[in-house]
DNA sequence: ATGCTAACCTGCGCGC
DNA sequence: TGCGCGCAGGTTAGCA
């Protein structure tokens, strides 16, 4: 589910109803997510008030008196706010109780995501990450800078962490296509001119796609339960098949590292 | 250093 | 109706 805009959805969705809330306890059900939940972490967050939420790449960091919650929702998860006394369903794997009758639930059917608890932003999960891709720090010529003696097919390069993190297999393929660049070609074989068009696609893509609440694509819901809306604004992904909406050639499908790429002989060179 | 593969999981849609 | 297969938004470890 979430890519890096999902991921901000929830965070901002979140915000208000955490801030300045103190952390009763955690009830943990399922602690075999991607990695396991520490069996400490409850006992050492609670008590503790939440002071911000943040996000860095698509990890949520909740920063707390002490410590720092570093949440990842992986491919399925979502994070609700509901009273802590509705009914937990199907895969609410862990609550973090607040001290005003509510909770934050997290619901992970594949457990592809994560709970760590940080005492600093030095973790190895985030130390080796890329910038922002709406950073400033990210442009087309950081990008073709990287991309120097990379053979690596550009799709796989631009969904690389290390090159700019957000980039999921959805707006990687959006971008191409709207940057008009092949999926498969090599990354260190394009122009710093056709870099700075998929920089600026990638900046353009995530915001309208942040705007609009995320993309919805099956079960992704917000944390206040609403669906974001630009799932139909898709060009390319999940279009294979059918006609390319700025030339009408018929869209082709390959696989990268075993994600589909979805793009437009015609458009994309 | 780079790049490829398998791995972690469940759920859903499709063809038979 | 049921079953097996392939595929799905992510990211890491391990190995060539």
């Amino acid at each position: 589910m979430p890519e890096l805009p999902e991921v901000e959805t929830t965070r901002r969705g979140v915000e208000p109803h955490v801030l300045g809330r103190q952390i009763l306890s955690l009830t943990v059900r399922q602690a075999n997510l991607r990695w396991p939940v520490a069996p400490e972490l409850p006992d050492l967050l609670a008590g503790q008030q939440i002071l911000k939420a943040r996000r860095r790449a698509k990890y949520l960091l909740l920063d707390a008196e002490h410590h720092t919650l570093m949440i990842h929702l992986g491919m399925s998860g979502s994070l609700r706010i509901m009273p802590v006394t509705s009914p937990p369903l199907f895969h609410d794997h862990v609550d973090i109780v607040l001290d005003d009758g509510n909770c934050l639930r997290y619901n992970d059917p594949r457990r592809f995501g994560s709970m760590h608890l940080l005492t600093s932003d030095d973790h190895p999960l985030l130390n080796h990450l890329g910038p922002e891709p709406l950073s400033s720090d990210f442009d087309g010529a950081w990008l073709y800078d990287r991309a120097r003696g990379r053979r690596a097919p550009v799709k796989q390069f631009l969904m690389d962490g290390q090159v700019v993190v957000g980039v999921g297999n959805i707006y990687a393929n959006e971008a191409l296509f709207m940057a008009g660049i092949h999926p498969a070609r090599a990354a260190g074989r394009i122009s710093l001119q056709r870099f700075v068009r998929l920089a600026d696609a990638v900046k353009v893509l995530l915001s309208a796609a942040i705007e609009q609440g995320g993309t919805t694509l099956r079960d992704f819901v917000g944390s206040d339960g609403q669906p974001g809306y630009f799932a139909q604004q898709l060009n390319v992904y999940g279009r294979a098949g059918l006609a390319c909406r700025q030339c009408t050639r018929t869209l082709r499908e390959l696989r990268q590292s075993n994600r589909s790429s979805v793009y437009c002989p015609g458009c994309q060179r």
